[in-house]
DNA sequence: CCCCCATTAAGTATGACTAATTCGTGTCCG
DNA sequence: CGGACACGAATTAGTCATACTTAATGGGGG
């Protein structure tokens, strides 16, 4: 009785629930181009391919056409849409083009939305964070300064992001608070992916000082300015290692 | 007899498909905050209570649960989660919101957004737009300009959605591309739903002129600072209709 | 050239079964 | 006597197989 494939896992990520392994499966490979815009695939052929129900895979490609990835038409199939159909900050979506080959554009793209939108958000918490957030903000930034030096990366790296979760949601605005796990992600990225051996710049940690310090003192012209250079050297930074 | 209900309608667009047409109904309804977060829902009980299987159902419940409007959990039900877990950015949420009681400080949220981007955008678009793309500016300012005048607001609304989707566009940024259907809908809900009978300001007018100028001469800068008065403009707008 | 019909794959429905999680109950130990 | 833990029953989502319906598509016949 040789009992083969109970438990041999195609899916490197084991999600709970067969539907939510299969979504993790096809999810990254339309995103990361292995089926091609026009590809047509069949609920049938995947629940086979899959070993799964008919049910099942159904399940997870109504998830990828309600993210705008596929299209699903009667006596057609499955087709795959092109890259400009995506919905491109489902949270999901965003996740899988990061750890997929897409990685380069996507970080591209998103520090460009950084860009605009920390600024804004910055000047925004200056007018409206709470007490709370202030000293937040000014705790973060001293940890920042603590774990600058001497190879702490990972610390460092936790207060960056708990600094910039803070700001966009101190700025009061639901969208802009959304789009903290984002940036999280991408400061995760640059500090796993990319190259980042050395301590953080000086210059970018006394930018983030700033930065609370001017929402502190509610002044949100310069907790702008400080946050648009910020986020003008992630830019920069990001030309630089991959131009 | 045109009997148009208020809100008396199950399923008010007869989407094709029966999950299509149940997730009409569902999604709003949650967005509108009729289901309060915490509240349970179970698909056999939806089922019933639409009159479809629970197939359909709990097709349905899945892509809301993609949305994180829901989430569902064994021997517990589907569970409507609180308004900071929604994904915000889905265009069917946005939809269903700026349709629903949460209008206002929706449109709010987007407002401030566009006061963002757009900026920035027309900045990249200024340095990034094709030949094509100047002349599709210059023929929507001068399309505004032709139609600011006599009740010609519809007119007027199309060559406005078309400039701002183009700028968006041109900006060469697929998440800046991705928020004109956004901005559309905010611009079409400011003339449709709002107060705008009169005809739109001259300076907004001659403010779109200048974007259009200054993308086409390259001017970042000025396309950038003429398009922060716009959607200043317009954030001051939405403050005067609800304060 | 157009219309009709056969084909195909998605959509819907149903019933049976599995699995996980919660809650209540009962026992054992302190 | 009381609390903590463990076990089991009940409940609800998850999975599966199957049969049937519907709507496009494409080809064949008039």
């Amino acid at each position: 009785m040789t009992s083969q494939g109970a438990g041999r896992d195609e899916t490197p990520a084991r999600e709970r629930g067969l539907h939510a392994r299969l979504l993790a499966s096809l999810g990254p490979s339309i995103t990361a181009g292995e089926y091609p815009p026009g590809t047509v695939l069949r609920t049938e052929e995947l629940a086979s391919r899959y070993e799964v129900s008919r049910t099942v895979a159904r399940e997870a490609v109504r998830v990828l056409e309600s993210m705008h990835l596929v299209e699903s038409r009667r006596r057609v199939g499955v087709t795959v849409l092109p890259p400009e159909e995506w919905d491109v900050y489902d949270p999901q979506v965003i996740t899988w083009r990061l750890a997929g080959t897409d990685r380069g554009r996507q970080l591209r793209s998103l520090t460009v939305l950084r860009s605009a939108v920390e600024p804004v958000a910055a000047r925004l918490a200056a007018e409206l964070a709470t007490p709370e957030e202030c000293a937040g903000l000014t705790e973060h930034a001293l940890g920042m300064v603590a774990t600058s030096r001497g190879q702490q990366l990972e610390n460092y790296l936790v207060h960056d992001i708990a600094f910039h979760r803070t700001v966009l949601r101190a700025s009061r605005n639901e969208m802009f608070a959304r789009l903290g796990d984002v940036v999280a992600a991408v400061l995760a990225g640059r500090t796993h992916h990319d190259v980042m051996f050395t301590d953080p710049r000086q210059e970018a940690v006394t930018l983030h000082v700033n930065v609370a310090e001017a929402v502190r003192e509610r002044d949100g012209a310069r907790a702008e300015a400080a946050m648009r250079t910020i986020t003008e050297d992630a830019m920069a930074e990001l030309d630089v290692l991959a131009p």
